[in-house]
DNA sequence: CTGAAAGCGCTAACAG
DNA sequence: CTGTTAGCGCTTTCAG
């Protein structure tokens, strides 16, 4: 033996406790979370000894013989988007004001489908008694097959069917609160970065509501199909603006606002003199001092209706027949990149 | 084939694989994980039922039993703010490409030390194999007496002591980095938001190394005391600057820096022509559009050093005696909100 | 190659 | 009020 016969076990379990304290285990278990009946006297010794030896509950035994977690899920996407930060940050600060333990299993943006999957696996592996997904990586087919064992709902975009609830923002009125006050501003040659759906499936719907938005209104509008990359389209628009063809470009993002920014400082062309810009998140700390034009999703809103769906959905104690499918539209910020038309 | 007659039971175990596939549950468990020997027809049965039944291995049962944990904690700070966002996409996806699985648990911003340690006790109940302590939230002191049951590294800042490992942010050299420029541009008389250590370490150790360089370097400083908020000591600063006292106010943040940006704009004066700016941080984007003068924390390489740091403890199979403890400086970045002194 | 049996650490009825 | 007795779902020797 080389241990240290006074050091505390390794790993401290409550039969140290209990035997430490001169009582059987059940007793202390019952001390420990103050359930039941037991001697007041009885309950100081134990939670005094069990702090002394450093006891830590071992959360995956006590839950596996309890048959019920209290943790709820969170499958995440990749945090460097200050989007995704903020609505990640509002989700745990309304959780634990509302008692909701949140564990978080994220996916890097770069990863296929797969480890995705995996993410999956792991929160449900560990038995969560709820899944928040706030990530598009995850589709509603791979949702589904396991929305009647545990109550699922998206964050942040739409759910299909009928078993995944979902509590979104509302991307096609972000989309045409931009249309109209572009429109209003009197532009009426217009570029739309279109963002593939595949690439981002928001971002589609932003796109899709500005263009009809602003073909309703009788706008001359030139898409400029973009993937991913938050760079793509932005010299195609520049050479629009440039060339006189649009007066605006409208980007599906502010990342790609910024993109188009970027470009156009670099060419020496002058926003909102030689054209004008928008975007759409007005997330980033710093989108007043760039003026940007965008809209301002409202995180706070879907993170608390979020976490306040799914403690009813927890609470009632079958699934009830009700679905929860809200969505929520944030604000016009009307910045200095979007200017009236001279 | 029969088509699944009924809906799958609730909670599909290894039993009702096994027994579906008429083996024993320990076959089961073997052919699922191919490990151990099996004959390859009945592994490839297991898993065609498996699939079928839509079998998630219960991973407190599995971990339980196993005695060991195959996942890693990380203790979180509120992602709100995107160099903790970024550290910690950084930090996750340095994970999965090692091959580590990483649960997440977060503590708001705004929660007391109390709900840090409910999150740390959450990590530790769930007998994680490593945490990744990424948040100032928790004192060596706390984190301590846990050491020496798993292998705990502080990521972004130091440790003290002697057990817990750290690969942190040489805030340091930020600090001595953003003087040197600061003086080299000629300014002589400088304000300096000067951070409580208790509201954030880190940015008191920047604050400290500015003040020590631009002392020894014979500039005038006059320390601005502020607590946490963002925008406080900003108007103190701006008048300083606008009677002409100083010429320059650094700020150990660029959420800071934005504020003084803000302010000066509000007030009609102009930077860098009336004084300059400096931030720290560097993780914005649009930091560049916006000319932010800042050090560029060094993100990926902390987080790949901290991911190959737990993969080592881990590997080493006792607790060899080398402490890590490494730390990182990032590069200067020269924005044009700090200029020449005229 | 596969099955039987013994737990992992904890909780949840029941008895005492 | 407290101890006893079964397991939770899975892994893992150790026989067969």
């Amino acid at each position: 033996m080389t241990d240290a016969p006074d050091r505390p076990p390794l790993r401290v379990t409550i039969s140290d406790v209990a035997a430490a304290a001169g009582v059987s285990r059940a007793t202390a278990t019952r001390a420990l979370k103050g359930e039941g009946r037991f001697a007041e006297q009885t309950r100081a010794r134990i939670l005094d000894i069990s702090e002394r030896l450093g006891y830590v509950p071992n959360t995956m035994a006590a839950e596996l013989a309890a048959g019920r977690t209290g943790t709820v899920g969170l499958l995440l996407r990749d945090a460097s988007n200050p989007a995704y930060g903020l609505l990640f940050s509002c989700l745990q600060d309304e959780a634990n004001r509302c008692g909701l333990d949140l564990v978080t299993v994220t996916i890097g943006a770069d990863s296929g489908g797969t480890k995705q999957v995996t993410a999956l696996q792991r929160l449900l592996g560990m038995r969560v008694a709820g899944l928040i997904v706030a990530t598009g990586g995850v589709t509603n087919a791979q949702l589904e097959p396991f929305a009647d064992q545990v109550p699922i709902i998206r964050a942040g975009r739409d759910a299909t069917g009928d078993r995944v609830h979902s509590v979104a923002y509302d991307e096609q009125s972000h989309g045409a609160l931009l249309a109209a006050h572009v429109h209003s501003l009197g532009h009426r040659r217009v570029a739309v970065l279109a963002t593939d759906p595949a690439a981002s499936f928001p971002e589609h719907v932003r796109v899709t509501a500005m263009r009809e938005h602003l073909e309703s209104a009788g706008v001359e509008v030139t898409p400029i199909a973009v993937g991913a990359g938050p760079a793509e389209g932005v010299d195609a628009a520049l050479a629009l603006a440039s060339a006189g063809r649009v007066t605006a470009v409208m980007c599906p993002s502010d990342y790609r606002q910024l993109a188009v920014l970027r470009a156009a400082r670099d060419a020496g062309m002058r926003v909102p003199a030689d054209f004008s810009v928008t975007g759409c998140d007005g997330i980033l700390p710093g989108a007043d001092l760039l003026g940007l034009t965008t809209v301002r999703v409202p995180v706070e809103a879907v993170a608390r209706e979020t976490v306040a769906a799914m403690q009813h959905l927890l609470d009632t104690d079958s699934d009830s027949d009700d679905l929860v499918r809200r969505s929520y539209a944030g604000p016009l910020v009307a910045g200095t990149t979007a200017a009236v038309l001279l």
